[in-house]
This record gives structure tokens, sequence and C-alpha cells, in this order.
DNA sequence: ATTAAAATGTCATATTAATGTCATACGATC
DNA sequence: GATCGTATGACATTAATATGACATTTTAAT
């Protein structure tokens, strides 16, 4: 099930070069050379993602992001837009289209990838089934399990559902309502104080192999995976 | 449980050819002349793979395939691309349609068979006739028997299916409804819990070798088999 | 066709695990 | 040491799963 990626992009160079590069790393491309194209690829299948160069002949690249964003069926699919120079950039943030997320040329394939990867993983969490490792600690998605140093480590739904938003989110501070947004769900009514006790729950039993730190209080912010 | 190989090919004689040879495999073949023509056939039924010729009148193989690709429900579906020479198979690569395999024409019954096993085993190990054994169990989907510590355990058609499927994809949470798909069918309305029925009896089944434990219970996820 | 046996899906109930809340203890900060 | 935020243990409640029974359907045998 790969991710559909279509890519919005007037010059033909860089838009196989990017084709190329969402292939490589495992999605499928869809190839636009203008927003009345791309709203054509649009109407037959709602893509995963749209990569958007922000300056198109005719419609904008903005103009057509706006459009997007203004209607129903489109306006949840996430945009990356692609710059052409990094001084570009402010003056597009600035006029707020609400990308999710923006890219300058010339760019890495790395980056590229990544920047796909994190929008993926913002807009359905559980749709990456990647292995996660930190020090020592597993979690697989796929298994449903979690290992400690090799040693298996059971706990209830809410626990792996917190740890697994933890380990995909690193070295960040969350609050307590975020946790309860993002691990919960954003409609649920919970005490604040509820998440507290899940993370005493996820510290006892990362205690059995001496993960117990992984987990670290910030006082007056929240919570936090890190491993120093 | 014969997996279904939908053949799209405009030229009778030789879809006919490839029926035959698909069903001397073991194969149930579906045959199409045309694109829609395979449409309607994928509505009623999804095949588990497509074999495509990437020329057909009207709209080309290759439109085809990326069709299927765009649309949610089929988009997973192995196609496995013919050929006419081989010099028009890297024309046909680089098109990216995401097609599985390639075979060029003319090919050998031979070949045929071996890259629909090798897609077959990639994407649905359940419907390949591999002799499958976890820690002592045994199924041999030939002879439809299952030993566990050389023990014959007998069981219906239900439970069968079901551990052939769990122990075509160890190590992985299924949900009901996944299984429900994936062991049932995906066309047929039951209530998820019915799965809690069959995992019992196929439970109970496997207490006579000892090997109950293989299922296990992920709570609020479904159910795994597991030798951990 | 008729009958018996086997298999299947559903339901009601029992059992077990997980969850959220609270009262209180603890610890940092000023 | 007063105050504020966090940790902890206990507990009632809720939710999920397991189980046994049963009616119905399917299959096989006669």
């Amino acid at each position: 099930m790969k991710a559909n990626i279509l890519i919005v992009e007037d010059e033909e160079p860089i838009l196989e070069l990017l084709a190329l590069n969402i292939s490589q790393a495992g999605y499928n491309p869809l190839r636009a050379i203008s927003a009345e194209h791309a709203e054509k690829l649009i109407n037959q299948a709602i893509p995963d993602i749209i990569l958007l160069d922000w300056m198109l002949p005719g419609m904008t690249g903005i103009d057509f992001a706006r459009k997007l964003r203004s209607n129903a069926l489109t306006k949840s699919i996430p945009i990356i837009m692609l710059t052409a120079r990094s001084d570009e950039l402010d003056k597009v943030k600035g006029l707020e289209v609400g990308a999710d997320d923006y890219i300058t040329k010339p760019f890495s394939p790395r980056e590229l990838n990544a920047r796909i990867k994190a929008v993926l993983r913002r807009k359905a969490p559980e749709l990456t089934e990647d292995l996660l490792k930190i020090n020592g600690l597993e979690l697989n998605p796929v298994s449903h399990r979690v290992t400690g140093n090799n040693k298996l480590l059971e706990m209830g739904p809410t626990e792996f559902r917190l740890l697994h938003f933890f380990m995909s989110n690193p070295e960040r501070v969350y609050s307590r309502s975020q946790l309860l947004d993002k691990v919960w769900g954003s409609q649920i009514f919970i005490e604040d104080r509820t998440v507290d006790v899940h993370i005493r729950r996820l510290r006892n039993i990362l205690t059995q192999s001496q993960h117990e730190n992984l987990i670290q209080t910030v006082r007056g912010s929240g919570y936090r995976l890190s491993i120093k």
C-alpha cells in the first residue's frame, strides 16, 4: 500500500528528478506539469501528499494551494511547498496558505524523503510500521511487541500507544493536553492528571530493563522521551 | 482456497494458453479481454494477482495499471506485466507503474509459474502450498493435515484456514476485521466477535499438543501467532 | 430424498484486564 | 516552611475478551 505522491512542477527535468527520488524512496509518484493537470489527477484519486512548486504558469502554486484548502474534499491533503531559493521561503510562509512543510531547491533526496515521511506520520501516526529502536528499547508496531535489552515487556494498550508516540517523537517535550490529543484522541474528555498515572505505569514497566529514565518529567511543561 | 489469477490479454489464443497453464499450476484463472472487462471482474471480486498485457486495445495496460494503483481498493493487488519482447521490458519498467514483476513473451510455463509463486509468497503466503512448521506444529496445505508434535490434530475448515493464515504470517498482529477479510473473505458480513469463537475453537484443538499459547490475544488490537 | 453428523455464527453471561479518578505523599522552588 | 507541581497506591468502573449453549446451515451418507 504505497503512498501516492502528486508532484506539481512545470519544469520537466525537476519533475522527473523528484519522481525518481520519490519512487526510490518507496512511494508512488504522480506527475503534473500544471495546476490544471494536477486537478484532473486529483479528481481521479486523492493523493496522500502533494509536492507543490510555488511558481507555476497561469495559476500560481499559492493560488492552487488556497483552492485545495477551500475544498472539503481536498483540504486535508498535506501539501509540501517547493521554493526556488531560501530567501523566497519567508515570503511564501508569509502568505499563509497552510502548507504542511516547505523545502527549498536544490534539495537533497534525504531531506525530501525525511519531510515526506514526517508529513505522512503526522497525518496518520500508525501508518508507519517501522521498527523503533532507542537505547536498547525496541518497539515493533507489526507484532505489537516491546523489548528492552531483548527482554519482553508487557503493557496495556494505552501504555503501548504512549510509548509508540514518544519513540516516534523523541527529545521533545509534550504537555499533558498534547499527549491526550495525540495518544488518546482529540475528542475525548479526560483529566490531565490521568496522564501522570499512565506515565507511571509505563515507567514501572520500563524498570524491568532499566529504561525508566527514558521518560523524563519536565516540571511545568510535561514529559519527554530522551536518552540524555 | 485456490488463488484467483486475473489474466488481462486481448489476444484470445494467448489468453487461453495462459489460463491453461495457470489452472494446471493449481490456480484459478479468470479471463478478461480488455481493461473494461477486467474492471467488471475486479468489481465482483478482488483477484489475488493480475497478469496484465502491457499492450491492450483502448486503454493500454500501463494506464490500467496506474488506475489500479491509484484506487485504494485495488492498489495492493500484485500485478505481473506481460511484455512482447525483451527490449520492451526496460521501457515498461521505466514507466514506473509499480508492477510487481515482469515476464516477456514467449515464456515457459515453468517461468510463469515460478514468478506467480514468488509474488504470492511475498504478498499472500497463505495461498502457496508450502509446508508450514512452527515450534513442532506442522500444517500441510497439500494433504490438508495438521500435526502438533506428530500428533494428528483434527479441526474444521474455518479453523484450518485460520491456522494456515496465522502460520503464513507469524509474529504479526491482525485485527478481527483483518482476519475476517483474509480468512473468511472480504465480501462476507460476519460479526467481529465471531472471530473470538473460532480462536477459542482453534486454541482448544491446539491444547492437544500444548500449542495453545501460540495464538495470543493482543488486547485492543486483535490476535497474533507467536512463539515468544 | 432423508437423515445424521459436523460445522458455523450468534448471543448471553462470566471472567479478566485496563482505565480513570481521587486522596495523599513527596519533592522542588522560592 | 509554604506553595506548587508531580508521584504513587488504592479503588470503583468500564471495556474487552473468553466461554458455553444453541439454533441454523452445510455436508456426507444412505
